[in-house]
RNA sequence: GUGGGUAUGGUUCAGUCGGUUAGAACGCCAGAUUGUGGAUCUGGAAGUCGUGGGUUCGAAUCCCACUACCCACCCCA
């Protein structure tokens, strides 16, 4: 092998991507009965893009984007998340113009981050999204929290935790910030070195320290809970009871802070609890200023990011019958078996006419014999094979062989595509049947 | 970025104290069955032992460096 695949990322081999497209099926379903869009935005922009809207003191910006110059001598930066992108789209087409609220949702989207991969993290990851613009109201909020929800539990995965929190809005964070402030830097010595690195560029951040003498001390920290403006304050009472409506168990996790730098009013995670520990699969908030920021008009937005290989992997931790997500197998109907080469052309014939009737249909390419053909084929799982042969050709018939019955009888050849395809049509409906 | 672990046919792994031609299982190919799959049996192909250097009469094995992957911290999806 002359290389490998690059540090963090991972191929996706046929049998996964069986798993990942019935993943998207049921994505694809479920967006369109909330009344999302698809969207598709390129996987690199204007280095700009991101360093203004996820910020300068988030850990992406800082030290993960895979950032480059290109030939004409612009800043590049492949994309580390998707909604800033989606953000430009919607103002570069103008549909801030149009009415308002818009939905759009994004689909195995590549993200980039140079982080030291482990278990759930890779350089390059994949995420489902859904982004609302136009939309002040809390039920906005809930309608995602409950679409993300919906989604884990109709793969099957419900022993996920919702954490919730609001992190207030430019009219609040302000004065509470300076309070914290003040808190953190009276502490400043009984802090680790990251909280102290992080106390003027990210107070918030700080909350969020894992390390167990830094939680004792920040335990009587003020919170943004406890400081919001009457706004933030009702709409993250009526999130609440917006979600108590819908059913939806959740704790509030005054501590939850997102790692991109736009969230304003409601956070939030969903997270799975692995052998190996806390693992988020989806997280998400509203960014009312975001769209402002980046140039358009004061507009709000909502969203969030479901990381898709986590998803999977946690989806795959389940027992079987826990799985309600199941991956279409990629069986043939038939497979046909010419007995000699010069039979090809007849094959091939058959082949493409009974694929013209929507039969998945395969044929012998090797130059094998039939006892390897049926072994070919019955590792393939085909349900028929159709036995090519001089005798069959000289009588102008082909011989059909029922894989599991072990059946056979002889067709005319003329009349094999459509006898082929009656026979598998109403196999398949016996199938179905209960 | 820091710390720990690992690297041997396609896959999962064995390989003793450094010693002759590096093994097994599964998978793959073929034959037994000259026109018929699953089971069984027989045979075959497939390895620069991660890369580069060093020690040695001799290295998969010992030493050094590098690379990759895994795991953890940090952070995140």
């Amino acid at each position: 092998m002359l290389t490998q695949m690059p540090k963090g990322t991972k191929d996706v081999l046929p049998a996964e991507t069986a798993r990942y497209q019935a993943m998207e099926a049921l994505i694809r379903e479920k967006t369109r009965l909330a009344g999302y869009q698809e969207i598709r935005t390129p996987v690199f922009e204007h280095t700009v893009l991101f360093t203004r809207s996820v910020g300068e003191s988030s850990d992406i910006v800082r030290k993960e984007m895979y950032t480059f110059e290109d030939k004409g001598g612009r800043s590049i930066t492949l994309k580390p998340e998707t909604t800033a992108g989606v953000v430009r789209a919607f103002l570069e087409a103008g549909m801030h113009n149009q009415a308002l609220p818009v939905k759009f949702y994004y689909l195995y989207s590549p993200h980039f981050r140079y982080e030291a991969p482990q278990s759930g993290r890779l350089r390059e990851h994949h995420q489902f999204g859904v982004e609302c613009f136009g939309a002040p109201e809390a039920s906005a909020d809930a309608e995602i929290i409950w679409l993300g929800m919906d989604l884990l539990k109709s793969m099957g995965i419900t022993d996920v935790k919702l954490f919730i929190n609001s992190i207030g809005c430019p009219v609040c964070r302000p004065a509470y910030r300076q309070t914290l402030l003040d808190y953190l830097h009276n502490k400043e010595n009984l802090l680790c070195g990251d909280c102290n690195d992080r106390i003027d560029v990210n107070p918030l951040r700080v909350l969020d320290c894992k390390v167990p003498g830094c939680q004792a001390q920040l335990k009587d920290a003020p919170r943004m809970i406890d400081h919001l403006c009457d706004e933030c304050k009702n709409h993250f009472a009526s999130l609440q009871s917006l979600l108590d409506a819908a059913g939806l168990t959740y704790t509030v996790d005054t501590g939850l802070v997102r790692g991109l730098d736009y969230y304003t009013k409601t956070v939030f995670e969903v997270v799975s609890d692995t052998d190996r520990g806390p693992l988020t699969l989806v997280g998400g908030g509203r960014y009312d200023g975001l769209v402002e920021e980046i140039g358009g008009p004061s507009i709000p937005g909502v969203g969030f990011g479901m990381g898709m290989e986590r998803v999977l992997a946690h989806l795959e931790s389940l027992s079987e019958d826990q799985q309600k997500l199941k991956p279409v197998q990629s069986i043939p109907d038939l497979y046909i078996a010419p007995l000699d080469r010069s039979l090809a052309p007849i094959a091939f014939k058959l082949l493409m006419q009974l694929r013209t009737l929507g039969i998945k249909a395969d044929m012998n390419h090797t130059t094998r014999g039939l006892r390897a053909q049926f072994k070919y084929a019955d590792k393939l799982g085909a349900a028929y094979v159709a036995i090519l042969g001089e005798d069959e050709v000289s009588k102008g018939v082909v011989k059909l062989r029922d894989m599991k019955s072990g059946e056979e009888w002889e067709v005319p050849l003329a009349d094999a595509p459509d006898v082929m395809k009656n026979r598998i049509v109403k196999k398949s409906k016996e199938a179905c049947a209960p």
